[in-house]
DNA sequence: CTGTTAGCGCTTTCAG
DNA sequence: CTGAAAGCGCTAACAG
C-alpha cells in the first residue's frame, strides 16, 4: 500500500542505501544516479517516514511549546513566533527539509498537565521544549515538573523557559525570563508621580511565578513612596480573566471609597475593570484612572486606550524558537532577562482635585 | 544511556514481549508478572520510545491542527478546544495513555505552507489532520493542497476541515462548514431593518472562501432590499486585520458621504473601524453604525460593544477534535453546517435623523 | 561513488 | 499466560 524506501531504489535501480543518501543530501552521489532517484521519488509520490527515519537516526522532528492557554493572544503571539522559527527553512514537495514541527500543547497552567505533556514529548524523543507562562508555585507537582524538564535536558532535548523563572538544569537550558516585577513598579510607580495615593490592584491566579512577581513590583513602587502599610486592603484576588477583573473592580470600588485608580495584573482583566467602572457611571480616566499589563494588541482599542506595560512577546518566542533550534547560542548564566517597558496611554491620568 | 524495553524485561526477569504487553495492557498477562514489570519501569523511569512504537504499530501518536495564525483568537479559541479533544483520556506517569498530540501549524493562510505541513505530517504518519479557517481559491497550489488532503485521506488519516468548505475526499474525511452567508445576511438584514440605506463593506482577504462568502451574504441582503446597485461602490478590500479595517473606514468616509453604517468582515477589522470613526469626531452608534464578524471576547468589550455575527468557535473546535478522534461519527453527508448567530450589541442604531 | 550489513526499540505472530 | 523470532522503514558504518 504505502511506498518504501526499498520500491523508490528498485524503481531507480539502485540499493536503498543510496536513495536515502540523495534525500538527505548529506554523502556524495553522481549526478545521474541522483536524478534516477529523484524521478522515481516522483513518481512513486514517495514520503519518508518520520518515525523509521527518527529512530535509526536517533533524532526528532518535534519540538514542543507548552502554552498554559492557546485561545489567549498573549501565548498565541508567543507560540507563533516561536514556531515560525521552528519551522523555518522547512521546504515543501518530497524533498530534503530543514526546519521541524512545533507541538503546542495546552497546559491550562495546570502542573500535572504540564507534566503529562512532557512525558508525551519526551516519549516521541523531541529535539526540543519551549516551555512558556508563569510557574505555577509551591504546589506537589512543581517539582515534579522542574525534576522531568532536568530529565529531558540531561537527555539532550533542549530546553527552553520562556516567561518563566530560571531553572537549575543541565545541558544546554536557557531561559529568557520576563521583568515582570521592574515593569510592574514603573507601571505603578507611573500612577504615584500623577498624584494617585489610593490604588487597587488585582492579582493573577495565586501560587503562579508571575502573579507574586508583578505583585511584589506593584508593591515596590508603594514602598517607595511610604504607601506600603495600605497594600494589603487595596489589593483583590483575580485570575488574569475579564470576569476577575470585572469583579474585583466591582469589590474595590465597594470597599474603597477614596479609590482613584485601579491597576490590574493583566490588560484581560483591565478590560473588565473597565466594563465595571463603565456600568457605575464612573469616567476613566477622569474618575478612576486603569492600567493593564502585557500590551495585547486589542489594548490600544480599548477605549480609551490602556495605559500598560508591554512585553515583547513575538521577540522573545521568536529568541525563545532560535535558542531551542540551536540558531542562536545561550545568552551567558543561561538566563536573560527580557525588559519591560511602560507605555502610557489615555486610560491613566491625574486624580480628581476634588 | 537511555533505558529500553529490554533493560526493563532483564531487570522484571521477563522477555520484552511480556513488558509490551502489559505496558499496551491488551493482552492477558498475571498479576504478579504485571506487578513485577510496573515496578520495574518505576526504578527505571522507563518512557516508550513513541516513534519505534509506531514504526512497529504502524500508529501515529500525532495529530495535526492547521491553522492560518495561531497569535489570532479565532484560531486559537478552536485550535485550543480540538486540542483539549485530542489530549483527552492522556494519563500522565509511565503507564499507559490514550489521547494524542495536537501538532498546530501556523499556515498564514498561505497555500504553500500548508502543503509543507500537510507534507510534514503525512512523514510522521499522523493519526489525523484538522485544517481551520477558510481555503484559498483559485491559486495554483490549490489544487495541490486538496490533491495532498486526498492522498491523506486515502492513506487512512482522518482528515476533518473546520470552517472551510467542503472538498470531495475518500476515507473518512468530514467537514463542519461554517454559515458565513446566511449570518453576513441577518448582520447586514439588521443594518437595513434598521433603516440603514448606505452601508459601507470592508472586505477580508483576496481569494478567500471566508471572505467572498461573508460579501456575498452582505449582497444577498442589500439584493434583498433591492440596494445592489450601490453596493460596488461601497466595498472596499481588507484582510481581517485592524489596520485594514482603520484605513478602510476612512476611504469610506472620503469617498461616501452618505454613508450612515460600516460593516466589516470581522470584529478585528470593525475595531480599527472605529478607531478611525472615533478619531474623525463620529460617535458610534449615533453618526454611523459599525458591525462585525466572529464575536471574539474582546467584541463585548469594546466601546461601544460590537454587533457582531456569533460563530460557535470552541464547540466546532471540539467537535472538530472529536471527529479527528473518532469520537463521534460523521455527520450524514459527511458535512455539517455551523450555525452563526446574529448578536445585536449596542455599536449599531438607526441612522441619524436628519 | 555505491552496495551490504547491521541494527534503532518496539510490536506481534507463532509456538510452547 | 509467556518466550522466541521476525520484521516495521530507515540510517550508518564498513567494505568495495
Amino acid at each position: 500500500m504505502t511506498v518504501t524506501l526499498a520500491d523508490v531504489a528498485a524503481r531507480a535501480g539502485v540499493s536503498s542505501a543510496t536513495v536515502s543518501r540523495v534525500l538527505n543530501g548529506n554523502y556524495p552521489v553522481a549526478g545521474s544516479t541522483r536524478a534516477r532517484v529523484l524521478r522515481a521519488v516522483e513518481e512513486l509520490e514517495y514520503v519518508v517516514n518520520g518515525q523509521a527515519r527518527g529512530l535509526a537516526a536517533a533524532t526528532s522532528d518535534l519540538v514542543g511549546v507548552l502554552v498554559n492557554d492557546i485561545a489567549d493572544p498573549f501565548f498565541g503571539i508567543m507560540a507563533g513566533a516561536a514556531q515560525a522559527e521552528i519551522a523555518h527553512g522547512s521546504r515543501g514537495g518530497t524533498g530534503t527539509c530543514g526546519g521541524k514541527l512545533a507541538v503546542v500543547c495546552n497546559t491550562g497552567g495546570c502542573p500535572e498537565a504540564e507534566l503529562t505533556y512532557l512525558t508525551l514529548l519526551q516519549r516521541q524523543r523531541a529535539a526540543g521544549v519551549i516551555v512558556t507562562g508563569g510557574a505555577a508555585e509551591g504546589t506537589e507537582h512543581t517539582q515534579a515538573v522542574t525534576a522531568k524538564l532536568a530529565r529531558l535536558a540531561s537527555d539532550g532535548t533542549r530546553v527552553v523557559l520562556c516567561g518563566r523563572p530560571p531553572l537549575p538544569l543541565d545541558g544546554d537550558a536557557a531561559t529568557l525570563a520576563f521583568d515582570n516585577r521592574g515593569g510592574a513598579r514603573r507601571l505603578t510607580g507611573h500612577l504615584l508621580e500623577l498624584g494617585h495615593r489610593h490604588i487597587g490592584y488585582i492579582t493573577g491566579p495565586e501560587n503562579r511565578s508571575t502573579t507574586r512577581h508583578r505583585l511584589e513590583g506593584h508593591r515596590a513602587a508603594l514602598a517607595d513612596h511610604g504607601l506600603a502599610a495600605d497594600a494589603e486592603r487595596l489589593t483583590v484576588g483575580g485570575d488574569f480573566g475579564r470576569a476577575a477583573g470585572y469583579r474585583g473592580a466591582r469589590e474595590l470600588l465597594d470597599t474603597v471609597p477614596e479609590l482613584t485608580a485601579i491597576v490590574a495584573a493583566n490588560d484581560t482583566a483591565a478590560l473588565g475593570v473597565c466594563a465595571a467602572l463603565r456600568e457605575r457611571g464612573l469616567r476613566v480616566p477622569r474618575d478612576v484612572s486603569v492600567a493593564g499589563f502585557d500590551d495585547l494588541p486589542f489594548s490600544v482599542d480599548a477605549a480609551p486606550a490602556l495605559t500598560t506595560v508591554r512585553l515583547p512577546l513575538h521577540e522573545a518566542g521568536a529568541r525563545a524558537g532560535r535558542l531551542v533550534m540551536g540558531r542562536e547560542s545561550a545568552p551567558p548564566g543561561g538566563v536573560s532577562m527580557v525588559t519591560a517597558r511602560l507605555v502610557t496611554r489615555a486610560s491613566t491620568a491625574p486624580p480628581p482635585t476634588s
